[in-house]
DNA sequence: CAGTGAGCGAGCTTCCGCTTGACTT
């Protein structure tokens, strides 16, 4: 029996607890809430003062047994679970679950895993916040109302096993939007002029630099008129401006700012980011990965100043406190940050190891210096012309933290941006080896990453660190966005170019739009969308969590009940639920007329039919039935072309025959394909379905024939035991030995696998 | 898994926030 019983939330939290605390403690986990309101049911009784009706999840049966048996036996419970609005509800919710006596139970709170952090907490007991509980209690509340009520709606109206949420229908509203918005924009084209400069110095010695023009230009003959002018121009130096400047730090990471740095640094997904954070957590190299807190404790702090020092030299250091500035922020715990600061490298997977480099250098990066730098701006005056040239130069005086690391952003670099410039001076008078005038576009806003979607919910102070990564995944299961490739295309420009006094015109072309992983709405997210904030306008505003995180400080502040905050919701929105399931259904979205087909003078349509978008080609009621195909990846019933619509109906087609077998080109789920015989084979990425000829059909199919036959070699075999065997499985390699299969441990590479390191293995496996 | 494009109408779907788990061929 042990004296003392602590209550964590984390396991692996629990684990340097108990070493910090000693003989006379036990540190349990409750693995986060042991209790929710039912799965199924609504689970409030709304007619009562909407009392909530709580269960155990299922789960967590298990653990609260454990935990109910050791509180039985314990003097003392302390409920360490977090310093916030749920973990207060935690530690409520335990207490009653565990029957505990308020006698034998104390509340503890650290924002910080340190031993003096945690001696502090249990010096300063305190009791269970109400007021706290009660904010989380309505937090919940207002949650499953407006979900379990929305959603249910969308069932009827729209299409069954639809979903909406106050976090997730915000999430779509803003792809929405910024989808409508490129969809609308029109790219606006103009002209920049640069200029490619020599300069020769007192010793002779030449340099270059280059210089924009200080105008831009909305056409061709503007430009070409400076060209003309520049013929027979003069440039003199006017003036040299030399501005010194400073560059800080970035704060340490929350687990908003990691996905994103992940995400544009080391090409991670959001979840991905947090699995292997949470291996880091779990092995102890990282503090917890899911907070909003860019707080570190003051012992971190010392440790990452000793290591500064140390590596780079006392200059380098300069320690800071930084403050949260993120809305609703709750800060139960520290940033993310290495537990140990002199631990530069870790021994683990690579992913891991990319990981934990970020987080060190960012949280060593946040207590260096600031970077001094002095930006030089050179102002060139033309003879002949109003216009300047302008050059721009950086140089670093003073590196400080840029050392170390600097923060990615999601713009693409600018051409022709910030270099070092030779030395210049008033009354130079450089050489222009050549002027460029190019034709450059305006820019639509950018489609979300996910990481830039987390940063804009972040912001709006909409979801939880731990609900940024499933919010996402919600999403996307839903089919109401898709994150997708998007190849891009030519777009041709005009370059005109003056050299050794002559002018050159070209058509050039260049390569745009490509896209990697971004997010865009699905017709039916579209249609959900419109639809939601059409009869449900208060939930999907994008103030909507911030006005009811409000009113739950205030309750969370004593100053108001919870139960009156509900009421007043809930009447107002109820009766936005009746309206809107009085109101017609939305269920076959209006089909839309995109013109005539040339060939039958039939009308074509599109609209969501029964397994998503189709296109269509004649009436229902014609006396021929009406042709239909499947709008593809990427298309959308709001932007696609009358032209796009009629492709769609060219395929699936037969090419020829081979092996007196047809071999037809269409395009499925997983992209472009050939079939034949029965069987598939994808098209190269190169091949164009409209075009492509029997001849390259049938190479792919030898080509996949082959491929198959290798796949299915074993990668290794061994003459001394040939019942082993290392195989390629659909889920990569495995070993194969007496009709079981034995996974192959990280860090092995399948190919060079030694009989005795295959028996180890499958030693190792049978514990 | 590479198509489908309706009127017999069962029973089901769903929220947000805490936490980690189990592992195929």
């Amino acid at each position: 029996m042990q004296e003392n019983l602590v209550i964590v939330e984390s396991p692996a939290k629990a684990k340097t607890i108990e070493k910090f605390l000693g003989k006379g403690y036990v540190v349990k986990s409750s693995f986060g809430h042991i209790r929710d309101l039912s799965k199924k049911e609504l689970g409030i009784d709304i007619q009562n003062d909407f009392t909530p009706h709580y269960e155990i999840s299922p789960d967590k049966k298990k653990t609260v047994a454990e935990l109910e048996k050791l509180a039985k036996e314990a003097g003392t419970v302390w409920l360490a679970s977090d310093e916030d609005r749920e973990g207060e509800a935690i530690a409520w919710h335990l207490s009653q679950v565990l029957g505990l006596k308020d006698d034998k139970t104390k509340r503890i709170v650290f924002h910080e895993i340190t031993k003096n952090a945690i001696l502090h907490a249990i010096e300063n007991p305190r009791t269970i916040d109400l007021n706290l509980v009660n904010a989380q209690q309505a937090r919940r509340i207002l949650d499953r109302l407006v979900g379990f009520e929305l959603s249910p709606v969308l069932w009827k109206k729209i299409k069954p096993s639809l979903s909406a949420g106050r976090v997730q229908s915000v999430a779509v509203r803003l792809i929405v939007e910024r989808e409508r918005e490129i969809m609308d924009f029109k790219a606006a084209a103009y002209y920049r002029v640069l200029a490619d400069f020599t300069v020769t110095d007192a010793d002779g010695k030449k340099s270059a630099f280059r210089a924009e023009l200080s105008k831009r230009y909305a056409t061709e003959q503007e430009a070409l008129a400076l060209l003309e002018k520049c013929k027979t121009a003069v440039f003199t130096v006017r003036n040299v401006e030399r501005k010194p400047s400073k560059k800080s730090p970035a704060a340490p990471f929350t687990t908003s700012t990691l996905q994103q740095e992940a995400g544009r640094k080391l090409g991670m997904s959001v979840s991905q980011t947090m699995s292997v954070a949470q291996r880091l957590y779990e092995a102890g190299y990282i503090t917890y990965m899911r907070t909003d807190s860019v707080n570190l404790s003051g012992q971190a702090i010392a440790a990452a100043k000793a290591e500064i020092v140390k590596l780079f030299g006392e200059k380098y250091s300069e320690v800071r406190n930084y403050k949260t500035k993120t809305k609703g922020a709750q800060e139960a715990h520290e940033a993310i940050r290495p537990s140990y600061m002199d631990k530069t490298v870790i021994d683990a997977a690579p992913a891991e190891k990319r990981l934990y480099d970020l987080i060190w250098k960012r949280t060593i990066a946040s207590q260096m210096a600031a970077a001094q730098t002095e930006r030089t701006v050179v102002d060139i005056e033309i003879s002949n012309a109003e216009e300047r040239f302008v050059a721009t130069g950086e140089t670093v005086l003073f590196d400080g933290f840029l050392k170390l690391y600097s923060e990615s952003t999601e713009d693409e670099a600018q051409e022709g941006e910030e270099a070092l410039l030779p030395p210049l001076k008033q009354g130079d008078r450089p050489e222009a080896k050549s002027v460029t005038a190019l034709q450059r576009f305006t820019q639509s806003p950018p489609r979300y990453s996910e990481a830039s979607l987390v940063k804009r919910l972040e912001e709006l102070g909409i979801g939880r660190p731990s609900t940024y990564a499933p919010t996402i995944s919600t999403i996307i299961t839903r089919g109401y966005v898709v994150k997708e490739n998007r190849e891009g295309g030519k777009r041709g420009y005009v370059q005109l170019k003056l050299e050794k006094g002559e002018i050159v015109r070209k058509e050039l072309s260049e390569h745009v739009g490509k896209e990697k992983n971004k997010l865009s709405p699905t017709d039916i997210g579209m249609l959900v969308t419109d639809y939601l904030d059409q009869q449900f306008t208060d939930v999907m505003d994008y103030n909507f969590t911030a006005m009811v995180e409000k009113e739950f400080d205030e309750i969370a502040e004593g100053d108001k009940s919870w139960v009156d905050m509900i009421r007043k919701f809930y009447e107002k929105f109820h009766s936005t639920v009746d309206r809107a399931l009085e109101s017609q259904p939305v269920r076959s979205s209006q089909p839309h007329l995109l013109g005539t087909d040339p060939k039958s003078g039939k009308p074509v349509y599109v609209k969501i039919g029964r397994f998503g978008p189709v296109a269509q080609i004649g009436d229902a009621d014609d006396a021929e039935k009406p042709r239909f195909a499947s709008l593809r990846k990427g298309q959308l019933i709001a932007s696609i072309t009358l032209e796009e619509a009629l492709d769609l109906f060219t395929l699936p087609r037969t090419v020829g025959e081979f092996e007196e077998k047809e071999v037809v080109i269409g395009i499925g789920r997983f992209g472009p394909y050939v079939r034949h015989d029965g069987k598939f084979v994808s098209l190269g990425k190169t091949d164009d379905p409209y075009t492509i000829e029997l001849d390259r059909a049938v190479s792919l199919i030898r080509d996949k024939r082959e491929k198959d036959a290798k796949a299915k070699e074993p990668i290794r075999t061994y003459p001394e035991d040939d019942g082993l065997q290392v195989l390629n499985g659909r889920y990569g390699p495995y070993i194969a030995w007496q009709g079981k299969n034995y996974r192959i441990p990280k860090g092995y590479v399948p190919a060079e696998l030694t009989l005795e390191q295959c028996r180890e293995i499958i030693a190792k496996s049978k514990k």
